[in-house]
RNA sequence: GCCGGAGUAGCUCAGACGGUUAGAGCGGGCGUUUCAUACGCGCUAGGUCGGGGGUUCGAUUCCCUCCUCCGGCACCA
């Protein structure tokens, strides 16, 4: 027997359950599923990330305490799960006790082993992304954070730092000796060029906040939210004899967003590390959806509801639970995983009609009929047909093949195949026309035949559409499957089935959705989401909590001296070229009403093309210290600007000369 | 710009250590059976395997180069 554990990253309870953390939720349950089923002593975690700056300013701003804030949110993170059939074997939050012991106890270990010390830091900070920002990483002007659009404030604190940069090359020599430590093999190759370029020690204290796991021997101190963080996949685990069981290395395979690679792949193992634990097996990063062929903006993120999504299916096919079956199948099925994929409705009512009802209800159904007429209801007493054996174990272990190397919409296509084969089988055998010559000893065996194929598909569907197993099995006169420890329930052909047992009455497991249907379901499921304006207009319940100043920060109010020394000009873009090597960089001369116009280098190519500023009013700091781009390339000021680096707006004024002084 | 990944039938993708007519699923078209949820089965897609060059008896598969897309890094006074 092995052992599996399959964990969820914890998820921000910032945020709600959405699209993307139900896919890599249920893609960590069908895994469960698979390893349960074939007897592994397997584990599932899931859980929510409930420390941090930003949750404390949120409850704030809410009115309500940290603590009940996170509560609040957490409970629809794990009343969410199980709708979507999900069944976790541990639900782990930041701030439980169990976990925040262990977390200590982490600490303490990697202390003792000399790799923290105190010392102190001071650098942009983006209350957004938890996260300390270097000047390069800023947004210009007005020192935003790239990814949130806001502006960051000047922190200075004492720190602790782990030291990261010791562990680069034992980082670099696990990637090394164990290639499936990161996947896929492109994530991988970005780990390590990561890794290769060197590391620094990683901050992984706060005093600027208290909403966090106290720092042993020293509660001025926080821990730094990935510290935190990563450190649920271990603290969960809390018996001396599950720790022995499931924090063992070879079982333990971390799902994460692509974007969260680095954070799995490079800290957490160096921590691990550290403290002389062992490492997991995998850290498996899968792409993200698309939505319709629409990218996931946060707005988009909270307009679709997977619960809604399967509850509509469900109406058509039997009940919620068979709707989030449905999304299960579609989720697993259409996205390659590993890779980024789009959610389509329209392609999963098509999946829906094609795979699920034709291909698999459709065989049920007749298969059913078939014995009602011809073997009085019951499982017939007959051999099982060797001669479509083969074809259909090669296809049963393609798919157990494909579990194993986490590629879930491979094993469903395999599963399909068992399906196809099937189909092809029966309109082969003919047994209504074996039927009609008398040949009833060869009707019963290829009845008995489809029933053992069904039976075993029953099987293979279970860890995706697992209502769905149970009902057709009830169908087949089978009781759920339930899994048995040291009991492989994928087993080969032929499924045992009991002679002479009843089916049950049978109705379409999945029924067909016509063209009117699809068109109303899929019209009923699209969003309507406001055509998004700018993003940095589009107010948050985050972004007006956090926007306004703050009394931890050393920003943001400055003297009117200060202000009127900033010399602030409109100017005429007489030219504009791009810079060679420098994908953000416009390269532009601008009429100051100077005797000769300036040159200016602007990161604002990912937003313009050059002709398109030809003629432009802009607003110019004109006084700005000059800076140089290397090979004489030197700016002389600043455009100003907001937005995205991509969807850039300038600051201008109409209609006024060139050297108009702003103030 | 650097480093990865990818560009293959309408769509989603397989595949090829170089070699008979380049594959699957879905959709489309044609045919056919009747047990079944008008379902299944069979046939069908005339695709320059992104462009160009090279190596070779022979390349879509190897090498070079260019283009496009996606990521990571850099650049953003």
């Amino acid at each position: 027997m092995s052992r599996f554990y399959v964990t969820t990253p914890i998820y921000y309870v910032n945020d709600v359950p959405h699209l993307g953390t139900s896919y890599t939720t249920v893609a960590a349950d069908a895994l469960r599923r698979v390893h349960v089923l074939r007897g592994d002593d397997t584990r599932m975690l899931t859980g929510t990330d409930e420390h941090g700056l930003k949750i404390e300013r949120e409850a704030q701003a809410r009115g309500v305490s940290p603590a009940a804030f996170v509560k609040d949110m957490s409970d629809r993170f794990e009343a969410t799960w199980p709708k979507l059939e999900v069944r976790a074997d541990d639900f782990i939050r930041t701030t439980q006790p169990r976990h925040e012991e262990r977390v200590q106890e982490l600490w303490r270990t990697i202390e003792k082993k000399g790799d923290l010390y105190l010392g102190s830091y001071e650098d942009w900070y983006c209350v957004g992304c938890e996260e300390f920002k270097t000047e390069k990483d800023l947004v210009q002007p007005g020192n935003l954070c790239p990814l949130h659009q806001k502006p960051v404030e000047r922190l200075k604190e004492e720190t602790y730092f782990f030291r990261l940069e010791k562990y680069q090359q034992a980082l670099l020599d696990h990637y090394e000796k164990h290639p499936e430590f990161i996947q896929p093999e492109a994530r991988r190759n970005e780990v390590v060029s990561f890794v290769k370029a060197g590391l620094r020690d990683l901050s992984v204290s706060r005093t600027s906040f208290t909403w966090g796991i106290p720092v042993p021997g020293n509660p001025k101190h926080v821990m730094y939210v990935w510290f935190d963080a990563l450190t649920n996949y271990w603290s969960a685990v809390q018996s001396p004899d599950e720790l022995r069981r499931y924090w063992s290395s070879d079982g333990v395979v971390h799902l994460v967003g692509k974007d969260i690679v680095r954070f799995h792949a490079v800290y957490w193992p160096a921590f691990l590390m550290s403290a002389g634990l062992p490492l997991p097996k995998t850290v498996y990063a899968h792409g993200f959806l698309t939505f319709g062929g629409q990218k996931m903006s946060k707005s988009l993120r909270n307009a679709v509801d997977p619960i809604g999504i399967a509850r509509a299916f469900g109406g058509v096919c039997g009940g919620d639970d068979a709707g989030a079956d449905v999304l299960r199948y579609h989720l697993l099925r259409a996205i390659a995983f590993g890779q980024d994929g789009d959610f389509d409705l329209a392609g999963m009512v098509e999946r829906y009609n094609a795979d699920l009802g034709k291909n698999l209800g459709n065989l049920l159904a007749r298969t059913h009929g078939l014995c009602v007429k011809m073997t009085e209801g019951k499982v017939p007493d007959a051999p099982f047909d060797e001669t479509v054996r083969a074809p259909i174990e090669a296809e049963r272990l393609a798919a157990l093949e494909h579990w194993k190397a986490l590629a879930p919409h491979r094993a469903l296509e395999a599963t399909w195949a068992i399906a196809a084969l099937a189909n092809q089988y029966v309109d082969r055998a003919a047994p209504w026309a074996e039927d009609k010559k008398g040949n009833h000893e060869r009707v019963r065996v290829i009845l008995g035949t489809l029933l053992s194929i069904l039976e075993t598909l029953s099987r293979l569907i279970w860890p995706v559409l697992p209502k769905k197993s149970d009902e057709m099995r009830a169908q087949l006169g089978l009781a759920p499957l339930a899994p048995v420890a040291n009991h492989d329930q994928l087993a080969p052909l032929p499924a045992p089935l009991t002679a002479g047992r009843p089916l049950a009455p049978a109705s379409p497991l999945f029924p067909t959705i016509d063209a009117d249907g699809a068109k109303a379901l899929v019209e009923k499921l699209t969003p309507r989401v406001e055509p998004t304006p700018t993003p940095t207009s589009t107010p948050t319940p985050t972004s007006t909590s956090t926007s306004t100043s703050t009394p931890t920060s050393t920003s943001t109010s400055i003297t009117y001296d200060q202000f009127s020394a900033v010399d602030l000009r409109v100017g005429i873009v007489k030219t504009c070229e791009r810079v060679p090597r420098k994908d953000k960089l416009l390269r532009l001369t601008v009429d100051l009403g100077e005797a000769e116009p300036r040159q200016i280098v602007a990161g604002l190519a990912l937003s313009f093309q050059p002709d398109d500023l030809v003629g432009r009013r802009v607003v110019v700091v004109a006084n700005l210290a000059p800076r140089d781009f290397g090979k004489g390339l030197v700016s002389h000021g600043m455009l100003l600007a907001t937005g995205p680096s991509e969807t850039l707006t300038l600051a201008t004024v109409p209609d006024v000369e060139a050297g108009a002084k702003l103030k």
